[in-house]
DNA sequence: CATGAATGAGAGTTCATTCAT
DNA sequence: GATGAATGAACTCTCATTCAT
């Protein structure tokens, strides 16, 4: 079975878990399998950080993980399918980031909004590499780009980080399009002080993006609960 | 004269502006040598448009002038130095379509700051191609990069196309620092919606870009008046 | 086992030593791969002899081997790296010559400068190719020259190759720096008559290069003897 | 007429001197052409001069003697005829060297044959440029190499660099044979230590050429002389 | 499952040379 | 006589991917 034939079945495999269970064997395999891909996973990761998306090659990545290049084609069907699993890791680490920083007691709107999109911003104002591949994934998409599957399961995600900012401003007592619109107005400003800092271009004008992204969410209280 | 010609112009009447004129057949010779400059330029901005810049090669740009590869380094050093003028061209452009944009008399700043940002953010909705350029060269490409003096240009082009709406702010009553500081704001503001518009993210929110540009600016002069 | 591959037999079971011994399995592959490698090597010989330095291009080499350019690079890290590769075996073969040629009881030393001397000349009298690669390596390559560990390397052995004589001499009663002198002076004899031969200059005037070579040892042990 | 064709034609005059008289203008023709193909030798040799063989591509001689590269071949049919031509200008500098360091009165054979081989020596001791362009020209050879003509001409004024050194030789009382293999041996002797002084190679020695150059000579005029 | 050999396409760049004007 | 545009072939080297073993 080729490499990519067999992700499908895999995955169809656990879209129909309610087919006979698996053998203790296969599950062992199963498990192992699990582990090589991991493995594989984290020396893409790191190669990535390393070197960045032009150095990543495949060849250096299966060097890093230990395997030879043509191996890699066992877990993944191809360089961009590991980007995208990249991101996709990348993208729950974000929502983690943003939940940590969530109040417990959800009783100050207004708090729970001013970190939780802090909290958004500061993951990729700290990790550049993850706004690389965001930005690489997102709007690059050249070759044969991702999948309308990968996408809109990338997107779910992306969107998930933003939903506690536009609960808080739900409860500020925006009505539901309001909260819509001022969430992706917030979202649009983030992703433009992160283009502007990620690119040195923010230096151009003196400015620094974490007080810029302050200034903004200060604002942006002041209109939901006036 | 198209702007990446002018550039070019200038700089040459710089250089030999203690000459006497040049002769009617130098200047035919010049004038057909900038027409095949600039059908190859359009080659490579027709190329850059279709594949990205990953597939914008020298030979792929030469095939589409209908040149031969070599014969690109008669007009261009390097490949490099066709994207920087891309870029450059483009950026005339845009300063060029907001200063149509700005009222002939200056007399009422907040229709200044609108009509200027309205005009920033209108050229890059409507030319997306121009938008992908300055993303590609501003940000992605890590294989070179930009020359120093080609970024620092670019950068100074850039930045005054932000100036009248700088200058409109300070004209509205702001400090110096703080007309800098919402100029880049605003300039990060729109970045983020047009980088959502254009990738279709927007989407995913069901917001209009067009929307929420001129919401942010209302509640920029609401602020600036204030 | 050709001298080549010896070499880097001798490095690759210096950086093992600590293992255990190789398995068959991996014995077999490192003795097709060494294969493969000398089939390269004895493509880029041909090469290089039909063509000379400048016509031995990778792709030609590629080509004679029956691989794609691609391909090469798998065996070797530069084309430079296949050059020297090719003289340090050339050399290789030189010293084995010369030790041949030596008398086994050393007993008598001019016999042994003589015997080792013409040894030397009629190695590379007889081979004009390994003349060839010595004169494009250690002179020409102006491109990119050898590396600096490439070049003591090649040039220890080429030193080595002369050793016996320089003893020879120092047996003879010769002090070290007059041993150091002659053995040097030999080499230029040598060599300049080797060119004069080998560019069909000695033509020109109609000598013979091997009674020149014999008459200056003569000459030499005339001398060293007296 | 192509620029080929024309140089034929030029030294076809030359020889059928006995033809009618060319006419003052084309006399006057003749001179400037010829003064520009001195000019563009000019500017070949001293873009080998500073940059080497490799380094000195028609293109980079064309801008430093003005021209455009296809200007060129007006005067030169290819790049290796002017290399050929500049090989020829460096061997009658070599004759006038050795020529001008003879003693004016002949009457010690020993003392011209010493002066007149320093001088050799020294020549491409000193001016190492134009020991690359004879080992090039002599030796390399590849692309086309000199015609039978060009290596024949070329052949006889090294030559003729020796010739005082062989009658000096004679002079001192050896037979023609003997006097000629003793150039001979001088010859290569020279080459050798040339060779070696100019790859660095005599470093590895720790010898230097000069020295071992007079020590030659002085064994030589011994045998001679004995 | 993994190897390792190999492909094939392609990257940017340089060059001697030709030839219409 | 000279220009300058253009060719075409060449260069070394890198890469994702395939596939027999």
């Amino acid at each position: 079975m080729p490499p990519a034939a067999r992700l499908v079945a895999v995955s169809a495999a656990a879209a129909a878990d309610a087919d006979d269970a698996p053998s203790p064997r296969a599950r062992r395999h199963r498990a192992l399998a699990d582990a090589r891909r991991d493995h594989i996973l984290a020396a893409a990761r790191e190669t990535f950080f390393a070197l960045g998306l032009e150095g990543a090659s495949l060849r250096e990545i299966a060097r890093r993980a230990g395997y030879t290049p043509g191996a890699i084609y066992s877990y993944f069907p191809s360089k961009e399918e590991i980007y995208a699993t990249l991101l996709a890791e990348s993208l729950e680490r974000l929502n983690a980031h943003v939940a940590a920083a969530l109040p417990a007691i959800p009783d100050a709107p207004a708090d729970a909004l001013h970190a939780g999109a802090l909290a958004f911003f500061g993951f990729y104002r700290d990790n550049p590499r993850d706004l690389d591949l965001g930005f690489y994934l997102f709007q690059g998409m050249r070759p044969r780009g991702l999948t309308p599957e990968w996408n809109e399961r990338l997107n779910a995600r992306l969107h998930d980080a933003l939903l506690p900012q536009e609960r808080a401003l739900a409860a500020l007592g925006l009505s539901a399009v309001e909260a819509l619109t001022e969430v992706t107005a917030l979202f649009a400003h983030i992703a433009g002080l992160l283009l502007l800092d990620h690119t040195g271009r923010i230096r151009m004008f003196g400015r620094d993006a974490d007080l810029l992204c302050r200034r903004y969410l200060d604002d942006l209280i002041g209109r939901a609960t006036r």
